[in-house]
DNA sequence: TACCAGGTCCTCG
DNA sequence: CGAGGACATGGT
């Protein structure tokens, strides 16, 4: 078993099945997207009382956000943080109409790599691995040094079977080892990856 | 109080 | 390119 898949398995043996994206609706798609854009540098319970507003106000729909006055959404998403910005970039990408791809995704104003390949891996169920700032900061940890967004990338989906259910389940466990044990001052006591970090084993 | 959270855009060198 | 700043609320 290759050194990517030790990490998953050790993670997955400590934490289990994290079941993302949590959400849950008859309108999952664009639910997902949304949730993408709205939490950008931001936690994820700032977000669900957004989400929550804009069910309440019947704007989880892609054409009930294209129609709707940006202010007015602003307003509704401000628990979000950065709820001018998020407002434009949810029009903007309520306006999308081509076909779903990563170049597409990437053309929209406000959606980067980081938003464009989780809405293809959660709302979509394409096998695209998804980087954040956790991934970046577990994988420096492990290995040596910072990598980009396109090699760290590249170095899982090289180096692991190309399965969408493997990348969501991946991603998430990464989040989980971030908060509770990789966070920015590590608490490395009880980590499920002690037996292979900083001891030469993975050399990531 | 200060720092952090499932980033992206814009500007400047 | 890459670094640096702006964007903003809510929890600890």
């Amino acid at each position: 078993m290759n050194k990517l898949m030790q990490v998953y398995e050790l993670l997955f043996e400590r934490f289990g099945k994290q079941n993302w994206w949590p959400v849950s609706s008859n309108n999952k798609e664009f639910e997902v997207c949304v949730g993408a854009i709205l939490t950008q540098n931001t936690a994820w319970t700032n977000v669900e009382k957004a989400i929550k507003n804009l069910k309440e106000n019947n704007l989880l729909s892609k054409e009930a956000i294209a129609k709707v006055n940006v202010k007015k959404l602003a307003n509704l998403i401000r628990s979000a943080g950065y709820f001018n910005q998020k407002a434009k970039k949810l029009k903007e990408f309520a306006s999308f109409d081509g076909e779903v791809t990563r170049e597409n995704l990437l053309n929209i104003w406000g959606i980067g790599p980081e938003t464009a390949d989780s809405i293809l891996l959660y709302a979509y169920n394409r096998p695209t691995f998804v980087i954040d700032a956790y991934t970046k900061r577990i994988f420096s940890r492990l290995g040596r040094g910072e990598k980009s967004y396109e090699e760290l990338q590249e170095m899982f989906m090289k180096n692991l079977p190309e399965n969408y259910r493997l990348f969501n389940e991946y991603h998430a466990l990464i989040v989980r080892l971030a908060k509770e044990h990789c966070r920015t001052k590590p608490e490395c006591g009880n980590c499920p990856l002690n037996n292979v970090c900083q001891t030469g084993k993975l050399n990531i």
